[in-house]
DNA sequence: TTGAAAGCGTTACCAT
DNA sequence: ATGGTAACGCTTTCAA
């Protein structure tokens, strides 16, 4: 690999002078750029990022530390976290930490080891002070971590209550809800979307909501149950669409016909939500956008530059397929 | 943050003798190192792992470069080389080419700069030369860029023709073929294998072939055409599976039933076959130990470590399910 | 058994 | 306008 010295050596110009031109900085005569140039030109020279790192104690990177990248919802995130950051000149490191506080701080100490310049996580456990005590820039996405940190997040309260409401509209007397994981921000936000608005149905009991752990087979074991337990139920609410795949796969193994018998709303819009039969209806989050604007943010953080707003609460949308 | 000087300084020895306790090399008394690994943990001292690449020239990552992590292949991939190469100590850089092979070269550039120490690619656009010329450990996955060079396949034609060959013995009479990209290996091996099985049937014509481009929307475009041209089609050899689920839903909107009017079978066994009513048949690759048996190849490579065999091709299974 | 110092490839300050 | 050089934080050789 030939580095600055050769190609100082080979332009006849010092180390500082290339330097000067590589960057564009400082006083370089036209006739000396030219000949520097030329040299990088016939050496492809390029420089060495992991030196410059050393030197500015930022490595070009940044950190996606995220449950399991294999949940569609963290694909389509990651997806547009890597777009956006390598549109403003950075690459990203992909950390998978499946929900483990170990793993996460593990993972927050080798990024932080390598210089990373900033860090995007989704995650339960984090506390504001475990943040704060890496002094780089680290954005909160999906979930929040602690008001006063710069977090990412949508409607989930709103949606749920949107998605609650909607079931009504179409008829359904009794609604379940599978809610997602206990101690989750947003499971619990949504589950609280839905309680109020059938707080004070008369069928209402607790009893309606079972928990399905954001995943599939879970959900399928909770539908199973709530079922069960109150054949009545012609319409659930999911805490995602997962979970809503999970219910309408039951309620065909059971014979219930959906939507006629069995209304299901989700709640992500993941892509995966209009490839089944029936299509999902489901609370859209703008998932892509989501990524974007924790990546933007995040760089934004990270150079400095002046940001009006810390904390995004982006709007979801009630989606109407075909499976209410 | 503190540096290896201050522990130096609080141990009372020179930094050589904490670098040495550090990396368990060379002779370091037992007094000293209790004294050294003490000043360790007072100052929860982690080594830059920046300063350290430079010397080293290895930065303990490794670059991944696919063509679009939204591809549930590649995401099951990605987690996979994920976990492995946690497990054996490096971090990883996610890229994704969307198969342009301009961003693949500038992946593969940023990657040397940084000091990767091997890089997994996925590519159809790369050439022998570009990655001879890399000089760092290169294993090409699923695609395979040229013989010599460390590769992980699967037996792609062996496995199109298991499915043309499934589809016979539940007695379709005519069988239609959705392929995958020109240009891309495995696509022009499953193709082959499909041609090797139909190509003697009196009803076989080259029209039986339509490209579905490896997406859904291709593929649901390409189904309509197929089934437009040959209504007499009775089963769809789809070259991965979310062409397969494109398929079955344009039957479902011609009113043809799955798999009573029309068998369909897929390539690939992502998750999301299980997930869809009805449940995909397909021909199932081992998408997480490929990944698996990437992210170790590489690190042997990378390691030095006697490698037994740098080309692998690893079986594929039939698994029946509801869509045939 | 330990320490001093060179070197990894840059950048930025200070001279000239 | 250009060059010399310290510094970034670490590892490793060479001496002691």
């Amino acid at each position: 690999m030939t580095s600055i010295k050769d190609v100082a050596r080979i332009a006849g110009v010092s180390v500082a002078t290339v330097s000067r031109v590589l960057n564009d900085k400082g006083y370089v005569g036209q006739r000396t750029r030219e000949k520097v140039e030329k040299a990088i030109k016939e050496t492809s020279y390029k420089p060495n990022e992991v030196a410059r790192s050393l030197f500015k104690k930022q490595s070009n990177t940044i950190g996606l530390i995220v449950p399991d990248i294999m949940n569609p919802f963290f694909t389509e995130l990651a997806r547009a976290v890597e777009d956006m950051a390598i549109k403003l000149g950075y690459n990203v490191i992909l950390c998978n930490s499946d929900g483990n506080g170990d793993k996460e701080q593990a993972y927050l100490d080798v990024l932080k080891q390598k210089y990373v310049n900033g860090i995007i996580v989704s995650s339960n456990t984090l506390t504001a002070q475990q943040v704060e005590e890496l002094n780089i820039p680290v954005v909160s996405i999906d979930r929040e971590i602690s008001k006063g940190l710069p977090t990412i997040v949508v409607e989930n309260k709103k949606g749920a209550m949107m998605a609650t409401r909607y079931l009504q509209s179409k008829g359904c007397r009794n609604i379940g809800h599978i809610r997602g994981s206990y101690g989750v921000v947003n499971a619990e936000e949504r589950y609280e979307g839905y309680k109020e608005v059938v707080a004070n149905e008369p069928w209402f009991r607790e009893s309606y909501v079972v928990n399905g752990n954001f995943d599939m087979q879970s959900s399928i074991e909770a539908t199973a149950e709530l079922l069960r337990l109150h054949p009545e139920i012609d319409g659930i609410f999911a805490a995602n669409d997962i979970m809503a795949i999970g219910a309408i796969k039951v309620a065909h193994q059971l014979g219930k016909k959906v939507p006629e018998e069995l209304a299901v709303i989700g709640f992500d819009g993941i892509k995966l939500s209009t490839v089944m039969t029936p299509e999902l209806t489901t609370i859209v989050q703008p998932i892509y956008k989501l990524g974007e604007i924790s990546a933007e943010m995040l760089i934004s953080l990270m150079e400095q530059q002046p940001i009006e707003n810390t904390y995004c609460k982006l709007d979801v949308e009630l989606i109407e397929r075909n499976s209410t």
